[in-house]
DNA sequence: CTTGGAATGTCAACAAGGCTGACTTATCCT
DNA sequence: AGGATAAGTCAGCCTTGTTGACATTCCAAG
């Protein structure tokens, strides 16, 4: 685990100049924008917006999660969620199962048409994804996930880590 | 320039997976969470939002760029771009000069008081971000510069390239 | 020298998606 | 029985994005 970048590079240290740490700041600021195009331009023809996909997403990453868990890893407020869990329910995409140990609870799954949204939105963000991975490369990949996930903040990164561990 | 993973992984293709994809989905919005967290801290305090921050750190970047330029960097409409742009010049942060060679133009400055913002606004972010690179280390920062730039849009890649050659 | 088009700015209206605060209902646990 | 927790809802607000229409100013081509 190479903490130290004089492990790796001894003339170094300049890849923290802070021009070096500008065009990192603007390569992730132009990186979203691009990161978000391909499902914006799905959902831009029906009634839903990057916040619905947000929601589809990690649904059908945890399905049977709880309305509280989707909350903390959203970041948002109860109410916010609400609105846009209260289309997806009412659409047919979302189905929302009284919990069976605590009633008080709501296990949130999609339904086949969810499953179905989330598919071609999830494709059309991974083509991208996909392609700047094969003209980056293993080795760049690998260090474009280690950044990335120094940058989390801690809470964040424990929700990360939390459905890393549920991938194959 | 491996751009083909074979080339360095005899055994892979494994980082293409749909699984690894979706990984790398959930890395970038946690992370760019956390990326707009310090700055956003600041900004709650005060009358202005992320897209004043933008603004500002475009005009820090380009002194003197016009309406039009960072108007086409940004992504927005005038309309939206207008009435950031207003409040910034009321509160005396950015200056507008009438261009010299066309007097349509408006040429965008920071004023000493812009200036001081700017610096607090993006030391804030430049910490967190030098934080993440210290751990990720020089090999694994170029890495992920590499696949954010491979997954911007072409137009944006030309603004990204076009200031990265403003810089050191 | 006039006129068309470009760059800028402004007004109005609207929508998505955040937020706070207050409150209800149902359920659970002590 | 009573406090805590999970969820949902109502009302109202803010920021930041959108369209559409329109005025002004100025350059440049005819």
């Amino acid at each position: 685990m190479p903490d130290n970048p004089m492990s790796q590079s001894g003339q170094s240290l300049l890849f923290l100049t802070d021009e070096q740490l500008r065009k990192g700041i603007e390569a992730m600021f132009f990186a979203y924008r691009g990161f978000t195009a391909d499902p914006d331009r799905i959902l831009a023809d029906m009634e839903y917006g990057r916040a619905h996909h947000r929601a589809i997403h990690f649904i059908h990453r945890s399905p049977g999660t709880t309305v509280n868990n989707l909350l903390s890893i959203l970041g948002v407020t109860k109410q916010s969620l609400n609105r846009v869990l209260r289309t997806l329910i009412e659409d047919g995409l979302v189905e929302s199962r009284i919990g069976k140990e605590d009633k008080r609870e709501r296990h949130l799954h999609l339904t086949v048409k969810g499953a179905e949204l989330e598919r071609s939105l999830s494709d059309a963000q991974r083509d991208r994804m996909r392609a700047a991975y094969r003209a980056a490369g293993p080795v760049a990949v690998a260090g474009f996930r280690q950044v990335l996930e120094a940058m989390m903040d801690q809470d964040l990164r424990r929700h990360f880590d939390t459905l890393k561990d549920r991938g194959a």
